[in-house]
DNA sequence: AATCGTATTATGGCGTACCAGATACTGTAG
DNA sequence: CTACAGTATCTGGTACGCCATAATACGATT
């Protein structure tokens, strides 16, 4: 154990990304920035040229944005990127606040002060970053926030499970945090499931987490419904 | 509207599978039942020759399985299929724990007969499966209860979630199924999750859903550790 | 003989060209 | 103005070739 970790510590990390990573990233980027809108063709030869790739890599990229559920192939047809339906929205919603319940349930047990003084970092960072405006801040630092959840308490298949969910509904997320109030509500709801771990009151931070979610997708429903009748 | 359902009742319902996707299911299928076995090299060239198809589509295929968790990429080595991981397994089984709790809580909120009609079909053809020794029928019988739990309560992404975790543990599942007194308390567990959705008991439902995927993970590990000085 | 450097091989990463089938568009003839 | 045929477009699929890298085998030098 400790032979593999000084090997990895001197091991040279070569950033050996793949053509197909990095364009895959690129792709990624672009759907949920909103470069391509949803319905929008996703033409291959287009693509190629685009990014400068062959239709093998950009083939792969495909495939694999498809199984994130990012791009809905219609048959003979071609790949679009895929419509975010608000019926699918509120599901991934829900699945992330059983699963953020869950992890935030077994933090509370753990109850171990490292996890709260991680916790309560990403915090101040998430605060400091609506109090600046820098909302890419708030979302790297949420992001980190749930990551600690889960990981402190080695859950790194459900962390996967809630990243896959949530890059679906990234361009929810980035107009949730910007709704008024949010920048105050959001984290005294989270401040709210760090008090619950702290206490290490387990059922309170699962409700906490599950409250959180809750409110989230409140939101992302009052703003896609309101988005609808204009497309 | 009711045109659209017209046509799509006279539509021609040509199996349009594309050959990559049949590619997909045979070598998920190949992995699942063990032909390859964990920690096999997947030499590109080696399974075009074995599917009879092209360089291009056994790459797709492998990007899919990739990102299903069936298969992993060494950096310059190339794919392999994946190792089952005794921790990551009882994390999947944890997550469906939380996530079929929730669809169970559910279902025992809505209160409908047919739902509990559902379950119990799936239920006694998993008893009959049981005493004929069919365990390929307890495995889907099995698998249409779940269905049921999470599509008649239209919660159709966590059933997708669920079925994405699952493929990853699918011979764990078939060495569990096998185990002496599973045939008896498999469905007793089960016909309790039913009994609790009929009663509309949703806490219930969620416990006794939780307990009955508890237990077989525990059985996992157990087959799991016992298999792992083997290798 | 041991070690170091080099050639070979296996394999993945990537690009290009080509064909077939489906679909959408367009222009012409009746 | 309509119907039909032809055409362009696009994906699905295949074949082939080139390059980079890693591992291995082989040979040369000290």
């Amino acid at each position: 154990m400790s032979g593999a970790l000084k090997d990895a510590a001197i091991r040279v990390e070569r950033p050996t990304k793949t053509l197909r990573e990095l364009a895959l990233d690129k792709v990624r980027e672009a759907i949920v920035n909103g470069y391509f809108r949803p319905g929008d063709r996703l033409v291959e030869r287009d693509l190629c040229a685009q990014l400068g790739v062959s239709r093998t890599v950009v083939r792969e990229v495909l495939r694999h944005l498809e199984s994130e559920g990012l791009v809905a192939n219609l048959p003979n047809k071609g790949p679009i990127v895929a419509q975010l339906d608000i019926e699918e929205a509120k599901q991934i919603y829900e699945i992330r606040g059983a699963l953020e319940g869950m992890a935030a349930r077994l933090c509370a047990e753990r109850g171990s002060p490292e996890i709260v003084a991680a916790l309560e970092d990403s915090l101040t960072g998430i605060r400091n970053s609506y109090r600046d405006n820098d909302m890419a801040g708030v979302l790297a630092n949420t992001s980190s926030f749930y990551q600690t959840l889960f990981t402190m308490v080695d859950r790194h298949v459900a962390w996967g499970v809630v990243n896959l969910l949530t890059v679906r509904i990234n361009h929810l997320r980035s107009m949730t945090i910007k709704t008024e109030r949010r920048g105050i509500e959001g984290p005294a709801q989270m401040a709210k499931i760090v008090d619950a771990i702290r206490r290490g009151d387990g059922e309170g931070a699962q409700r906490a987490a599950m409250d959180h979610v809750a409110a989230a997708s409140a939101i992302a429903e009052a703003v896609l419904s309101a988005q609808k009748p204009a497309e």
